[in-house]
DNA sequence: TTATTATTAGACCGATCGTCTATTAAATGT
DNA sequence: ACATTTAATAGACGATCGGTCTAATAATAA
């Protein structure tokens, strides 16, 4: 995994405009984001230098500044870069009708699990993170990942309400609450997963939450 | 509050070994510590520069590697005195006898709660934050961390084996599990917390976990 | 053709980290 | 009393790195 295959390339150029790459057109910016996702899961945002971004991606350092007005201005797109790819993932597993909502939401913990242990839980959630490196310190970031959160919310509450038009759960259950719930305990068990890691943190949230939901009434 | 009357007096010092502070026995060693875990706490420990907590306190660099041989050590240093702290303030609560186990409990809940609130939900849990920051990458901290987890853990789950004791809890509920589960969620809550800069993740996680508990049987 | 815009190259300044030497008071030994 | 060793501080220093800025140049538009 992560074998660098799908960086640009790393040709001495030649200062100045560069001639047009036929498929190139706006890779660089995107290119950028999707390292910036990456390192920034991986090593935070204070830790990680744009050098490192750059170096990775194979762009030189004037290139940045052209397409971001400062790191932070990176790092607010590298949020939303991530909160729209989760958001996918997030509607994949559950909008798919052809499981039952709570199996659904199971399949996504799966997934979600999967993923923790591909990375040898190292990386967890890029928005969990910066919202623990700069939830206290810095407005923006903190007003933009809350609302990252507040979409992830949706879906799983959506997820929920379906589930009671199922029948799985409760008519009295407080959906919104439970997917507000369900992303606090989330969180704390990737943090907790990446220092023993292992997924039994996960395993023990995801397995409480299920079985605290109300059941049928 | 945070008024800096704490710290070492801003005297311009002459060079070479001072004269010896009657009250002052190892005191510099302790104010850096002390300094440390407030600034680590808020900004994180890539981005507390050693030189802020110098300046901070007022003592010059060259003490500071006659104290500690770099910043990792002056990382661990920090995370012991907190996690001493943190204990001592565990066990204020969870040791009180005046009080049925499970309200010792609340007790500590309510009172951590106030702290967030009297720091504007800024700083949150040292253990936490640098878990989540360094957990992934950082080996030595990583297991330091989850050590400093597993000591508070276990307070915790002492509290639960007494409201056992006292019937407040069934007595098959597995303690060391529930201690884990509270530690996962209440980090989870303090993360959110800061996001939203309330108590509500706080009260949601603890009215949660308690409603959870299995009641006596 | 000329002017403008997009994109790159890399210099630059300041901050940070850890080391190093010099300095001086206390503690220790004889 | 004196010499020696140890504890603790002052602050300069070099290397590195992060973020910003200026100059250069190709594409594009007028």
């Amino acid at each position: 995994m992560n074998t660098d295959q799908d960086l640009k390339p790393q040709v001495k150029r030649k200062r100045g405009r560069p001639p047009k790459e036929v498929g190139g057109r706006g890779v660089t910016r995107e290119c950028l984001v999707r390292k910036g996702i990456e390192l920034l899961t991986a090593h935070g945002y204070a830790s990680t230098g744009i050098d490192k971004v750059l170096k990775a991606v194979g762009v030189p350092k004037g290139s940045f500044y052209h397409y971001f007005s400062s790191k932070d201005d990176f790092g607010r797109a590298v949020i939303d870069g991530y909160g729209a790819f989760f958001a996918a993932k997030l509607d994949k597993w559950l909008l798919d009708e052809t499981s039952a909502p709570l199996q659904r939401l199971r399949n996504f913990v799966d997934d979600a699990k999967a993923g923790m242990e591909r990375y040898e839980f190292r990386r967890g959630c890029l928005i969990g993170n910066m919202g623990q490196e700069l939830g206290g310190t810095h407005d923006v970031f903190r007003g933009q990942l809350e609302a990252v959160f507040l979409d992830w919310q949706s879906r799983i509450e959506n997820c929920l309400i379906a589930a009671q038009d199922a029948g799985e759960i409760s008519s009295n259950a407080d959906c919104a609450e439970l997917a507000a719930y369900f992303w606090i305990g989330w969180e704390g068990a990737i943090l907790r997963a990446k220092l023993v890691r292992s997924t039994r943190p996960l395993d023990l949230f995801t397995n409480a939450f299920f079985q605290g939901l109300p059941t049928k009434g």
